[in-house]
DNA sequence: GTCGGAATAT
DNA sequence: AATATTCCGA
């Protein structure tokens, strides 16, 4: 279709003198085009009748070498029955509209492309690649012949840039992608240096450095080559960096992969090397960099791990960890929604971390992981469910199924949240004597009959405090006299880094307490605002399926184990929501279990 | 050898 | 300040 071989074997200034077949509904818009078309020596011809544009194809295949199609928004048929019919000639595809569908479509129906209108230069200018991708696919049947001077102008000319040594490796590389192409052919002719390398996807990803600094002038015209290629032969899958709305979609598209967000096309320049593809020490999951691809990331968790992972799995992304500071950016967010769904039925939630560039493949040193909120609340919630005395770092990481997390970096993070919960927590002198007990983490605190008092006054319910997970008091209480199972702790937060409102007592970890009520009506705040608190972190539903505590009554239980726990040790003083009994009734008591008299003070104090 | 936790390093 | 790494005891 395009033109004989002997037209291109003379075409000495490459892409010079380009045919390009302008089809165009609007004759304003498409002068336009032709200005510019022409202004870099294409040359153009323009049609306003699709069934014209058609008949001179056909007739005259020849006298193209490449069509630019506008697709009408308001015919939707206009456009695409010349790209169906002209299948040979590649075909790039305009329109004003620029909603996916249409896209799509002109995509699936073979268009080389798809640009959306204005038409720039920058986007017109490369035009020619498409010719060039042509001639170097093994598939391009019906070109080969014709477009084989033009392979030959061009191994000819990336040789040359080889000769320039700057970037000798790199384009040693598409030399090898090149001669794979131009197999049995033979002898160079003696080419053009004069015009870059183009970057068809099949040679993109080395040559973007012959011109490095151009990167970002061909983003746009050269994106969404694969989707592009109708040949089917699939190629490089090269993460491009546009910023049309259909390259989002691509990049929606590949679940789990991870972009430097700054869309930057040098950034992300080869950037799916993953680094840490496994720990050899059996220990740590891998922890990848941000911006591999699909494959990179299903790879890089050693097979031993992955089968150990297998039970984690909601796709998250959860962090943007292309800077240091952490960024909970929408795309995340979106990220993670969208990775639910189709790459299996579930797919690892997984980590962002933090890498000083892309590049260091080797670097031995784990990512840093980011705990950002959405991470830190998984964690938070694996902690309560545990409770407090169960969580360990093994365990929660269990948990939180999240995929290239590991022990280090749970029980790293479990080391501060603590440590958060401890500064805030002790105040109080007589604390201390507490703290002696066992091996608790949370500085335990006064004995209390009740958790603390939530007034549905004072308070909201719901999570208006996140916090470091947990109230101190009642960790407290229901760590000594709890039960075990059900740890109580606050469901919250993602930040210890609240400011409590004043005048709240926030003595406990990370949870503003207000002050403890008075025995008096101690079950009746207890269970009325004990729901405030699980409720606290209504995304949560792990608490839905999760025994309440209030099925088996905890508030009386609670009661009970203080009351026996202070009776047992009465050396202790006695928890704050505890009176001490009167005279009258621990006289009372006595003579009813026969004893009827009491020593004299002092006198077993020897 | 593994783990959890604290101390220490980055 | 936050996280990773190392050390040490169980």
């Amino acid at each position: 279709m395009v033109c004989t071989a002997n037209d291109l074997q003379e075409w000495k200034d490459f892409p010079q003198g380009l045919k390009v077949l302008l089809l165009e509904g609007d004759s304003v818009s498409a002068a336009e085009v032709r200005a510019k078309l022409e202004a870099m020596d294409y040359n153009v011809s323009t049609f306003c009748d699709e069934n014209e544009a058609l008949s001179v194809i056909s007739s005259r295949p020849e006298s193209f070498h490449i069509a630019i199609v506008e697709v009408s928004s308001s015919s939707n048929q206009r456009g695409f029955k010349f790209l169906e019919n002209a299948k040979d000639l590649p075909t790039i595809m305009t329109s004003n509209n620029h909603c996916l569908n249409t896209m799509m479509k002109c995509i699936a129906l073979g268009a080389v492309e798809f640009l959306s209108k204005p038409l720039s230069e920058e986007k017109l200018r490369n035009i020619w690649q498409h010719l060039v991708h042509k001639a170097f696919n093994a598939g391009a049947r019906v070109m080969a012949e014709s477009l084989k001077p033009v392979k030959e102008s061009v191994v000819s000319m990336l040789q040359l840039q080889t000769g320039n040594k700057q970037h000798e490796s790199r384009v040693s590389i598409d030399i090898e992608k090149v001669s794979r192409f131009t197999d049995n052919d033979h002898e160079q002719s003696p080419g053009s240096d004069k015009y870059p390398a183009p970057s068809t996807p099949q040679l993109r990803q080395g040559i973007r450095l012959l011109n490095d600094g151009d990167c970002q002038e061909q983003t746009n015209s050269s994106t969404e080559k694969e989707s592009g290629e109708h040949d089917g032969e699939s190629k490089s899958v090269e993460t491009t960096c546009g910023n049309e709305k259909s390259n989002g979609q691509l990049r929606q598209l590949r679940q789990g992969t991870r972009l430097l967000e700054d869309g930057d096309c040098q950034e992300q320049t080869n950037c799916s090397t993953e680094k840490e593809c496994g720990e050899h020490d059996g220990e740590s999951k891998s922890v990848e960099t941000t911006c591999g691809n699909l494959n990179a990331e299903t790879e890089s968790i050693p097979q031993q791990r992955k089968s150990e992972i297998t039970s984690a799995r909601e796709e998250v992304v959860l962090v943007d960890a292309s800077k240091g500071e952490s960024l909970a950016s929408p795309h995340t967010q979106k990220r993670k929604d969208l990775g639910s769904n189709d790459r299996n039925s579930k797919s690892p939630n997984k980590v962002g971390v933090h890498s000083d560039s892309c590049e260091i493949r080797a670097n031995p040193k784990k990512m840093k992981v980011d705990w950002m909120p959405e991470l830190h609340k998984q964690f938070v919630k694996a902690v309560e469910l545990l409770g407090i005395d169960q969580a360990i770092p093994s365990k929660i990481l269990e948990l939180m199924e999240v995929e290239g997390l590991t022990r280090h970096n749970v029980a790293s993070h479990l080391q501060k949240f603590r440590m958060h919960k401890r500064q805030i927590l002790p105040k109080e002198p007589d604390r201390k004597w507490l703290n002696q007990r066992g091996k608790s983490y949370c500085v335990p605190r006064p004995i209390m009959a009740f958790p603390p008092y939530h007034s549905n006054h004072t308070l909201p319910m719901a999570p208006v405090y996140p916090t470091w997970g947990q109230s101190g008091s009642q960790t407290a209480g229901m760590q000594i006299w709890g039960s075990p199972g059900y740890p109580l702790w606050q469901p919250t937060a993602e930040s210890w880094h609240w400011k409590p409102f004043p005048g709240v007592q926030a003595d406990a970890w990370g949870c503003p307490v207000l002050p403890v009520q008075p025995p008096q009506a101690p079950c009746v705040s207890y269970s009325q605002n004990m729901p405030a608190l699980l409720n606290a972190d209504a995304v949560d539903h792990m608490f839905s399926t999760r025994r309440s505590p209030f099925e088996h009554h905890p508030a009386e239980e609670v009661v009970d184990k203080v009351v026996k726990e202070a009776i047992s040790k009465p050396w202790l003083p006695l928890p704050l929501g505890l009176k001490p009994p009167s005279t009258d009734s621990v006289l009372a008591e006595l003579s009813r279990q026969g004893i009827g008299s009491i020593p004299p003070k002092g006198s077993n104090s020897g």
